[in-house]
DNA sequence: GGTTGACCTTCCGGTAACTGGAAGCCCCAT
DNA sequence: ATGGGGCTTCCAGTTACCGGAAGGTCAACC
C-alpha cells in the first residue's frame, strides 16, 4: 500500500504519516521505486495513533501506549498510569481556561464597547490605574 | 533601569523582555555600554503583557492591545472585540479538553489496573476489537 | 591595581507536532 | 510523449519563549 491509501485508511494525513516515520513511531519498508510500502498493521498503528492524539496523549504517550499495545506481557496498570497522568494534566488545564474565562467574560461585560475609549478591559490589564 | 530591575518590577523574565524587543512589543533604548534602559512606561506596558499573557491573550492579540492602550482615541469596543473573540476561543478549547476528559475518566474507570494484560484504554485506540 | 562575582550582551539551538511548499522522480493513460 | 496525480526529500515556518555558550561591564573588595 502505498502513502496514500493508508491516508484515506487511518485518516491520518501523509505528512503526518512521514513525520511518524521520522520520529520512529512508524517503521514501513520501501518498494523498489523508493515508495514506502505499508501493511495492514500498519494502518491500524496508525489508527491507533489518531485517536490517542485525540484523546489529548502527547507523542511520547503515544509512543509508550503502543508499545503497550503491542506488548502482550503488558499490565494494564502501566497504561492506566500514562491515561491517568494525562487527565490529571487535562484537567489542570481546563482549571486554567476556566480561570481566565471568567475573568475574561467579567471584564466583557463590564465594557460598554461603544465609541469612547474608556474600558475596563484595558484598565484591568494596566498595572496603573486608569479611571480613578 | 537595566533589564533585571525591569524584570523584577513587571515580572516579565529577561529573557522574555529581550523577545519582546526582538518582535518589537517594546522599544528600549540603549546606555553607552550597550545595555538596555528602561524607563518607567516600560515597565507599565510590560507588566501590561504579563498580564494579557495570563490572560492567554496570544502575543499578537497582546500587540493590538497594546496599541490600543497608547491609543488615545481608541474605541472600547475594539477593544470588546479582541476580548470576546479570544474567549470564544478559550470555550472552545474547553470544550475539547472537556470532552476529552469525558472520555478518559470513563475509561480510566474501566480499567482494571491490575498485572493482567487485558485494557479497555487500549481497546478502545485499538481499531480492531481486542478481546472478542 | 587586580580580581572576583553579578550583571549585561548576542547568537544558536531546542521545544511540540506538525504543515506548506519547492524541486524532482514515478507511473499510468491517452 | 505528454499530462496529471502521486510519490520522494529537504527546508522553512508555526508559538512563545528557555537554556546555554562566549564574552563585555561594573562595583566592590583586598
Amino acid at each position: 500500500m502505498n502513502i496514500g491509501d493508508v491516508a484515506r485508511q487511518s485518516g491520518v494525513p501523509p505528512k503526518t504519516i512521514r513525520y511518524y516515520e521520522d520520529i520512529g513511531l512508524i517503521r514501513p519498508n520501501r518498494s523498489e521505486n523508493g515508495y514506502r510500502a505499508f501493511t495492514e498493521n500498519h494502518v491500524h498503528k496508525l489508527a491507533f495513533l489518531g485517536r490517542a492524539r485525540a484523546l489529548g496523549f502527547t507523542i511520547e504517550d503515544c509512543r509508550t501506549l503502543l508499545a503497550l499495545y503491542e506488548d502482550e506481557n503488558r499490565e494494564s496498570v502501566q497504561v492506566k498510569a500514562v491515561a491517568e497522568e494525562h487527565l490529571r494534566q487535562i484537567e489542570e488545564k481546563i482549571e486554567k481556561l476556566q480561570s481566565m474565562r471568567t475573568t475574561l467574560t467579567e471584564l466583557v461585560e463590564k465594557c460598554a464597547g461603544d465609541h469612547r475609549p474608556d474600558c475596563p478591559i484595558l484598565a484591568d490589564l494596566s498595572p496603573i490605574r486608569m479611571s480613578e
